[in-house]
DNA sequence: TTCCCTTTGCAAAACGTTTTGTATCTGGTG
DNA sequence: CACCAGATACAAAACGTTTTGCAAAGGGAA
């Protein structure tokens, strides 16, 4: 229980006043300070363990080092982990640290969460969601830098990042095209939400430039989820000219048509092909065969939305950026030839 | 952007000293100021917006009201989203907020993450695993109260909080039994770590109280995945006196299990019933039928260590406690009375 | 009125840093 | 030898709180 080493008990231990320990281990740019006195208090500091307060530096600097990032659900989500873990890594990087609050669906609990967060002075927040959405950013925010997170608002002065919704249905359904498929399905979400309108533009559009036809009874719409899912394609691949290759909505939508094809005794991919969004790990691996899907960049997301709020508290005044990340395909077992 | 009210503006607007205005809203029990000033300056500073900064209040203080939680992998696993919740439940209620680091494997970057905890000063922290192991507790936490959140180590005067394994998996086959299965097969896990050890003790336990034999064919292990289950379930449910229920190790191991039934012919519940642990929603809820399972207590035990770290840190010298939280069935679908 | 308590308020010190302004060296130049 | 310019080091103020010690005001009792 020794008590804490400071900038004080460094200064005694090697011989000079505080002042030259500040200058010594902060380097700076002005040498005010001698290079042998610099190693010295730095050898010093290192056996005395000292590390120094970031209350009291970030009290006198009016800079606390960290980061706020709130979020909704964290719980029920598989992504809140990687987006996390990304906005960590980038903050460590830049020796920031990030503290995290989730509100659920509770505004009144998340104002209170970011009243939280002020007091302790964070520098900028991320506001993070865990389903691409489109969002109202809170008033409490108002003065502080603010990044948003797999959403977007109206106001243009703020940055945000998102996947690129209609890019990552194009690079699923380009692949299923590539695999020689004309009759391709699609089971889209129910939900008036970004992803959905931008992935029905993606598929869309990539049937479009390869000249194929637009079946709407190969078009249909569920609850985002297993079931929904599984409803869905039960209906899509009981048709007698069945699409012989699904895009799915998500990829806990394609468990579901997974389920259904099993159902109806179709083999994938050899009778049907199936293609997710999501690279949801522990669906997309444990699915059998695995599940070829498009990853959604969470992780990079997470980075990129932390980097971005540094560089503004850095160099304030750039001007806002919104950004979409591309999602690359992740090919597993699930996608083939059609049937001949 | 208008400059951060502070206390000497509350002071100045209600004419009154800081000391005063301090006073006055941490009301403490010294009746230091009267009743009636005391209104007025929350008034003020309600409407002056004012909110304290715990910067400055935590260097006086000595207490940053921040607590840390260092965890491994919390990208892969779906189970770090409730126990950080818990922990920030806690942590909430009680005035303290989070600040989540997680190191991977790499326990020089979680020493270098210990360490920037230290410097923000942190109360305490939670030392978390995603999956229930035995670990080293890093010397770089000595000194800081700590806790130990699904995971043990042999010093016994750290507290820690763990799932009860073994009354987990006895849960889990009383269940089996009471809907009137004998022959019980159980997919364990290969890995030599608690869960594994426990869960089998548990299964054993419930068999022996109720006077069934245990076929040591029925008993078998695997790779804790979906794949290592399938492969685990072909094999004892390929057997021609195959057991009419399956208790699996975890639920992903348990849809491995529902991947060979499918394979075989097998209908779930009627031919055959399976029984998880994890209630791994995503999974779990996914699954056709549902998944019948046992939850682990993520969210309370992110909450007992948080509460636990507080109390130590509030009223020091109290004894270390281990505890064993309790593991309630969910029940969905997929656990039956045996055919006939 | 005087004295003494109690209630209420304030000034100042302290928490551990960083940074500014100034003082002291050093050695080179006239 | 005297002077000066850099190089190097230091003392002190500041960041925004909380808390201690003290002073002023109020009010009974004598």
């Amino acid at each position: 229980m020794t008590t804490r080493v400071g900038i004080r008990d460094v200064a005694k231990a090697a011989g000079v006043s505080v002042t030259t320990v500040s200058h010594a281990l902060n380097d700076a740019t002005s040498f005010r300070v001698k290079a042998a006195t610099q190693q010295l208090v730095r050898d010093v500091a290192r056996d005395l363990g000292y590390a120094p307060n970031k209350m009291a530096s970030g009290l006198r600097n009016q800079r606390s080092q960290i980061l706020g990032l709130v979020s909704d659900e964290i719980t029920t989500t598989p992504f809140a982990g990687a987006m996390i873990r990304g906005a960590q890594d980038a903050a460590y990087d830049r020796g920031y640290v990030v503290m995290v609050v989730n509100s659920g669906l509770d505004s009144e609990l998340e104002n209170r969460e970011i009243n939280m967060l002020r007091q302790h002075q964070v520098d900028g927040v991320v506001y993070a969601r865990m389903y691409h959405q489109s969002v109202q950013v809170p008033a409490e925010l108002e003065g502080l830098p603010t990044v948003l997170l797999d959403s977007v608002t109206d106001n243009r002065s703020i940055s945000s990042v998102i996947p690129d919704e209609v890019a990552a249905a194009e690079t699923a359904v380009e692949a299923i095209i590539q695999a020689g498929h004309t009759r391709i399905g699609m089971i889209n979400n129910v939900d008036d939400i970004p992803a959905t309108h931008g992935r029905r533009e993606g598929f869309l559009n990539a049937l479009r430039r390869h000249g194929l036809e637009h079946d709407p009874r190969h078009f249909v719409i569920g609850q985002p989820e297993t079931a929904g899912g599984r409803e869905a394609a039960l209906g899509l691949l009981g048709q007698p000219d069945r699409p012989t290759a699904l895009f799915c909505f998500s990829d806990r939508v394609a468990m579901g048509a997974y389920q259904a094809a099993t159902a109806l005794g179709l083999r994938i991919p050899q009778d049907v092909s199936i293609v997710g969004i999501d690279n949801l790990e522990i669906i997309a691996d444990a699915l059998w065969p695995g599940l070829t899907t498009v990853a959604l960049p969470h992780y990079e997301m997470g980075r990129w939305a932390v980097n971005r709020i540094l560089d503004d508290i850095e160099n304030p005044g750039a001007p806002a950026a919104q950004t979409q990340l591309e999602c690359p395909l992740i090919e597993r077992g699930s996608l083939g030839p059609p049937p001949s």
